[in-house]
DNA sequence: TTGAGTAACGTTATAATATAACAAAAATTT
DNA sequence: AAATTTTTGTTATATTATAACGTTACTCAA
């Protein structure tokens, strides 16, 4: 039986209901205060659930948010091995999934020839939407 | 006179110097305590000049570890392009400078076809002397 | 089926990281 | 030299994360 089919606590079921109930990545403290109704009182019940959903590749963390959200990718065996991409308006985080990139990022190798085991990637740019609305308002 | 060529002011300079003084990514509270015998008394200040070095491309932050890094790559006007590798045994951190690698990321395109003015990536491993170390250690 | 080992739990306290808000001084622009 | 912007100094506080401890529950092999 390996990591991923083994069953979650009850901790981690809880918080990890909650991580993929929102559609936007959302923070500790914030999961916190959402689930206490559930039992969860303190910060290191939160904490340890959100370290062993990441290690088995059920959520991610946006490293430059300190804010956490759920896999999208169906199958996902690999975590720390992650592509977002983030709107710098309305912080919507989008996790992407285009082969071709994955490709270039698992066969880099550095000067050293050095092989990594996962990496991080973020995008920042302006969201569809948000782009939309920025134009609506020029015309005003 | 464009901002890399702007003079940079007193609490700027004395963050910078310490930063690129070290090898290694430094923490902002450990500058803190290292420049205090400079006359910067409390983390605003510090912040504060980390904000602005970062805007400038002086320094990066590397978001896994929430340290600051001098920049190394020359005439360095892209802020906010950054890619690392990281060793998850020492935690050093070297600025990687690919232009295939470059190209690939900045020609990267969404699904809606959104361009992105800029990323963050972070690759991690086990860099050489560490890998050689753990040889050494096996073979007792 | 039991007991040794591991994983998860609950709790308190505290560490580490980062920002809000305000007034004053310095530099820059017009 | 007045107006504007940037930087400074300061106090207080918000936000994010972990240490440490004892207890409970699960797992799996003898």
């Amino acid at each position: 039986m390996d990591k991923k089919s083994k069953s979650l606590s009850k901790n981690q079921k809880i918080v990890l209901d909650f991580i993929q109930k929102n559609k936007k990545p959302v923070k500790a403290y914030s999961i916190l205060s959402n689930v206490q109704k559930k039992g969860i009182n303190a910060p290191p019940q939160v904490y340890r659930a959100l370290d062993k959903l990441i290690e088995i590749g059920k959520i991610h963390r946006v490293e430059s948010q300190n804010s956490f959200v759920a896999c999208k990718i169906s199958n996902c065996d690999t975590p720390h091995k992650t592509v977002f991409s983030i709107c710098n308006t309305c912080e919507i985080v989008s996790e992407i999934n285009d082969p071709k990139l994955f490709k270039n990022l698992k066969d880099f190798r550095d000067k050293d020839g050095t092989v990594f085991d996962g990496y991080n990637l973020e995008f920042f740019g302006t969201c569809k939407s948000c782009k939309n609305k920025q134009i609506e308002n020029t015309k005003h």
